[in-house]
DNA sequence: GCGTATCGCGTTTTT
DNA sequence: CGCGATACGC
């Protein structure tokens, strides 16, 4: 696909995630300084300053329209700006800690909290445009991150020790199959629909605050019957990682919360060291998260949250936006701004923006205005199949590049990852490079957790699901055995001894020897890299036998890893920050110097911005989710649809493939999304229908410069390698998905009926299906 | 018979 | 990539 030089390049620009870590360790620093002054009390001025950007100029505050400022800064006590994309709240926030400091308030006292970690870096480095050299210490940080710290400081108050092991959802699937096999319970007798709904059942239940009694007759009630099974489940999901020591984002939280509400003297601490809390992106906070603020504030209640609720796309990990509903309520006295005017994008696309959000159901009602006129209208493109979907946008960035819009302004957005695959073809082999978000993350794959389990242990020996890991690429041992010694070693007072002493097989003794040993040899080790190298060495082989196939470009990505690695001190560090805010796979935007355009899924595209915006795969079945149900799901689809369409300075293009490939891979003609169908007419224009053509021929008319003539049997030829001449009534024919059958009817066009043995009788087309004669 | 190895299938978004 | 179903080995 990608041709040599170009994954080079890819590569080296991954290993460019320097700089950002760099950065990192700048937001960490921050947060060691305060976890240090909440350590000590409530605190004076501190003497180590932290440059920020010191390079960057400061920005000029008559940059801020007026009004706003007189209604923004001047407002003492709690505030809610709420407004839609691209009315620069992110930047009112920057303002007002700069307004506090020009009164004299310390920036030792001000606490910015957001909801990731890319935010909360965005955010420290608009402050530090703004402030100048005195003032470039600001404290902020994501609530995870923070809550890490504070718990690391204060555990021991609610009951548990420094060393916890945070875990992330994947690894909870892990907890539930250790559970579910202790418990007796299999999938097929409780008849879920599947694990995952179980996971997100117990964790959202969790961080909506609901019982999970009450969610399952609200939301699930067909499985009222095992409500007693679920209940158990978590109830050891809970202990179950209390007495490992594990705690997943949401213990975080609530822990925090804990910490607030139930031990004086951090709260103490805390809440009179920070005078003045704000939040950017609220609406992507949970129950948990508000209560937290709120308590946070408690005493001097001067808050000020920012955030649009018609952005709220993140319900599904119990983000809920009616806290921005209820903050007033929270909060008497509450200064409610709205933030009406777009700097953002032009007229043209604001129109089509405020229209899609129009239609949504509840909502602060707000219109969105611009002085930035523009005159290009969204461009709307029904496209025959993804194919030409796929060169549709191709000739469009190209015209735009060609037009001075330079690469990095560009974006094409999606609503799920893999839309993009038959784009990413059609681009490389136009050779325009891109740079993919929102895929998986760098520690997402399986060599990847390999690896950091080793180190998981190291710094939390109780880490049961890592032991797990490691202990299944022991030969002859699977999940049965590898349990069976882990539950031996989280029990034990000494695990590494036990792991040493444990009774092996003899075909697996050898095995556990040199596991053993490792660990051992890692024990005498204090730096990570160091113990990185160990354990390389010992891994490599099971590497190589099991990722034979594939293995030099994984091997890539280790070589990534170590060079992250190399620039910690401290493992436990380390650990924290893979897991909390997992690096990309591929190389972040933070680097600079990229000319390449993006491709992303709107949800890693949220509180961005480019010149000019794709947004594909706008069909029916696509966007929304096929699954997305009426109702509040439908809706946040919709608000979806508005944060990618809100993205777009001044070129919007929306595009849709009229014909859709089925999971059983056959073709289905689609409609264009409901979302789109509903919109009043004349907000975009629609690219002219290509030359009348056939269906059969649609692959002509648009591949400028080449001719049409090849491109349709270079794609068909490959795939149909049976002809209609070939086929008769009787002739038993091979399926690469439904096996062998039987042609039973032979229609008119180029289409046959097969009676399949494993599948029953299907109509496939000979131009798509691959079917192949089955000689005997 | 228990437990491990193998094959084939389907796949939303993610702090 | 990880799940379930099926097939082999101790």
């Amino acid at each position: 696909m990608v041709h040599g030089e170009e994954q080079d390049r890819t590569l080296k620009s991954n290993l460019l995630y320097t700089p950002q870590h760099r950065c990192q360790s700048m937001f960490q620093q921050c947060c060691d300084e305060w976890a240090t002054v909440v350590k000590s009390g409530p605190m004076q001025s501190s003497e180590n300053t932290i440059d920020i950007n010191p390079t960057h100029p400061a920005l000029d505050l008559a940059d801020l329209n007026p009004a706003q400022y007189e209604a923004v800064i001047r407002t003492e006590g709690p505030v809610l700006v709420i407004a839609g994309a691209g009315s620069g709240k992110t930047r009112t926030l920057v303002y007002r800690v700069a307004h506090l400091l020009e009164k004299g308030v310390s920036p030792d006292n001000i606490l910015l909290l957001t909801f990731t970690r890319k935010s909360s870096q965005e955010m420290l480095w608009r402050a530090s445009r703004l402030l100048n050299d005195s003032c470039s210490r600001v404290v902020g940080g994501t609530f995870h991150g923070t809550a890490n710290l504070l718990l690391r400081r204060y555990g021991s108050h609610l009951g548990f020790g420094s060393s916890f092991t945070i875990i992330d959802r994947s690894d909870a699937e892990g907890i539930i199959n250790l559970l579910k096999s202790s418990l007796g319970l299999t999938g097929r007798d409780l008849q879920f629909p599947t694990r995952r709904v179980i996971i997100n059942m117990i964790s959202g239940a969790v961080n909506k605050s609901i019982p999970l009694e009450d969610l399952i007759y609200r939301q699930y009630v067909h499985l009222s019957e095992h409500a007693d099974d679920l209940l158990k489940l978590q109830q050891h999901y809970q202990e179950f990682k209390f007495t490992h020591a594990l705690m997943d984002y949401d213990d975080l939280l609530v822990n925090w919360k804990r910490l607030l509400a139930e031990v004086p003297e951090a709260r103490q601490a805390i809440a009179a060291r920070f005078t003045h809390i704000m939040v950017d992106e609220y609406q992507d906070t949970n129950l948990v998260q508000a209560e937290i603020v709120r308590l946070l504030a408690y005493g001097h209640d001067n808050v000020m949250v920012v955030g649009d609720d018609s952005q709220s796309i993140y319900s599904f990990r119990g983000a809920d936006f009616y806290n921005i509903m209820r903050f007033p309520k929270l909060f008497p006295d509450t200064h409610i701004i709205k933030l009406e005017e777009n700097y953002r994008s032009t007229q043209p696309i604001l129109s089509l923006t405020n229209d899609i959000i129009c239609q949504a159901t509840e909502k602060y009602s707000k219109t969105l205005f611009t002085r930035l006129e523009g005159t290009i209208k969204p461009l709307l493109f029904a496209a025959a199949d993804e194919r030409e979907e796929a060169r549709f946008v191709a000739g469009k960035i190209k015209e735009l590049v060609a037009s001075g819009v330079r690469c990095q302004e560009i974006a094409v957005l999606f609503r799920s990852g893999f839309h993009s695959y038959k784009l990413e073809i059609e681009l490389a082999a136009g050779g325009l490079e891109f740079e993919k978000r929102g895929g998986l993350k760098l520690t997402e794959s399986a060599h990847m957790k390999d690896a950091l389990s080793f180190l998981r242990i190291l710094a939390n020996p109780r880490d049961n699901l890592s032991w797990n890991r490691v202990l299944l690429h022991l030969d002859k041992v699977g999940p049965k055995t590898a349990q069976k010694i882990a539950a031996q070693i989280g029990q034990s007072s000494e695990p590494f001894q036990a792991l040493a002493e444990y009774p092996a097989g003899k075909t697996w003794e050898a095995g556990m020897r040199l596991l053993a040993s490792l660990f051992a040899d890692l024990l005498e080790e204090k730096v990570p890299a160091v113990m990185f190298e160990l354990i390389m060495v010992y891994y490599q082989p099971i590497f190589e036998r099991l990722y034979h196939d594939d293995y030099p470009m994984r091997q890539k990505e280790l070589e990534q890893l170590r060079a992250i690695i190399a620039e910690y001190a401290d493992l436990q560090a380390f650990v924290d920050d893979t897991t909390l805010d997992p690096p990309e796979a591929v190389s972040s935007h933070r680097v600079e110097d990229s000319e390449r355009l993006v491709l992303s899924t709107i949800h890693s595209a949220k509180g961005l911005e480019w010149e000019g915006v794709f947004i594909i795969g706008l069909a029916e079945g696509r966007f929304p989710h096929a699954k997305a149900e009426a109702g509040e799901q439908w809706e946040e689809e919709r608000r979806l649809l508005y944060v990618a369409a809100t993205r777009a300075k001044k070129h919007l293009f929306l595009s849709y493939p009229k014909e859709l490939m089925t999971p059983d891979r056959q073709f289905r003609r689609v409609g264009v999304s409901p979302f789109l169908a509903e919109l009043k007419g004349g907000l975009f224009e629609r690219v002219a229908e290509e030359r009348p053509t056939s269906t059969l021929q649609m692959g002509q008319g648009y591949g400028r410069g080449e001719s049409a003539v090849p491109s349709i049997p270079h794609l068909r030829k490959s795939r149909s390698k049976v002809a209609i001449t070939d086929l008769a009534k009787g002739v038993r024919v091979s399926h690469a998905f439904f096996g062998t059958g039987t042609v039973a009817v032979i229609h008119g066009g180029r289409s046959v009926d097969v009676q399949f043995e494993r599948h029953g009788l299907k109509t496939l087309h000979l131009d798509y299906a691959k079917l192949t004669i089955v000689t005997e």
